[in-house]
DNA sequence: TCAAAACGTTAACAAAAGATAAGGAATTTC
DNA sequence: GAAATTCCTTATCTTTTGTTAACGTTTTGA
């Protein structure tokens, strides 16, 4: 994918949020970077500072913690949705987490420092701050659905869910790593899976 | 609690996040309103749109679902935290879940409406864009930990964090909402108790 | 292309959690 | 102030989940 596309992206992405004429857009893109990232290769890194925020264009990304040498996995993110270590980058501390490219990936990229430049810009102040604001809430939002599913719902429940909402990009997951999003592990899914099978069947 | 006072106290809250100038918060404080919220009414139903969001000035808060006609406590809200149902708030959308007074309280609130006259007005509007995206920010990064502790923690460890972080107000909450709020039943947590008594005597 | 590593499933056993019920203490309600 | 309700703990039993290990398959990387 060409940095053009890309931007082209970034910009739908930004609109759906807040309109913005051609000279404001003008204006923002100069503050994004087009980046590559390989398979395997990290968007972040626990212990290290976020420095950037980032809208994935094309591929995926997995989040995972490492406790006791383990890691798990706690979210995605696909094609056209966000992805930081919020606390990091919203709080410059370093990130407890890594961001992992699942698959050869093309990320926009908002450095912390630019992003500060186009919040002070005249032009987009704004415009920056009411997207920041929206987007939290955005986050904030799914977040909230994400937690009232683990009090009130079972493992199996949230399976049955992820299969429904999630689209094919579920497909191209590794188990295990579902297996930790769901806050269970690999054997359990994989008992759920045939449970499942057997009432489907 | 006279509204003086209350007032007062959301301005504190505020200008944590966002200074103001007397004649910002003059303008600011036509906006809100002080009410009373008696112990077990509601400041949220299920079914119904959340149309305010709020500060608690005094007293506390829970926040439950209603599953299979069981309540399942979700959160908590005391002196000083906002509270709202987010989702129902920022969506105009019916509120999922209940939001009560644990004891009599005292809450300043903004309406939808008001939130929206007061991001009109042009003395106010970037401040309240900008308090609008930190408070969101600010939860944000209280959901995502609170669900790197669901996916990364025994609900034994959730439950020492919680012991740990949670002030003397804990003590005033019943044990099987904070079980629900770990995820587990009462009569676990009631194990998890013992076992750590044992261990400190 | 071939050896090594990673994956998903299954089995067997151990550990933990849920369900239910009972009893006593504390709190609420009239 | 007394009756009723709520609350927490404990015990017992059942179900679910975790742990470990094995096996065949697929994917990866040199």
């Amino acid at each position: 994918m060409d940095s053009l596309t890309a931007l082209q992206k970034f910009r739908q992405y930004f609109e759906r949020y807040v309109p913005l004429t051609d000279e404001e857009w003008l204006a923002l893109s100069q503050y994004l970077t087009v980046d590559a990232l390989k398979k395997k290769r990290f968007y972040v890194e626990a212990g290290k500072v976020c420095d950037h925020i980032g809208l994935v264009v094309k591929g995926s990304v997995r989040y995972y913690h490492v406790k006791d040498g383990e890691e798990i996995t706690g979210y995605f993110s696909f094609e056209d949705e966000m992805l930081s270590s919020y606390k990091s980058f919203l709080t410059r501390t370093p990130a407890a987490n890594y961001i992992q490219a699942l698959e050869d990936s093309v990320i926009v990229n908002l450095s912390h420092k630019n992003l500060q430049q186009a919040c002070m810009n005249e032009l987009l102040g704004f415009k920056m701050e009411r997207f920041g604001r929206l987007t939290a809430e955005h986050y904030l939002i799914c977040y909230e659905e994400r937690i009232t599913s683990f009090i009130t719902q079972s493992p199996e429940e949230r399976y049955a869910d992820l299969l429904q909402t999630g689209g094919e990009a579920l497909y191209r997951i590794p188990q295990h790593y579902i297996a930790n999003y769901l806050g269970i592990t690999p054997v359990s899914l994989s008992r759920i899976r045939r449970r499942i099978m057997k009432i489907s069947a």
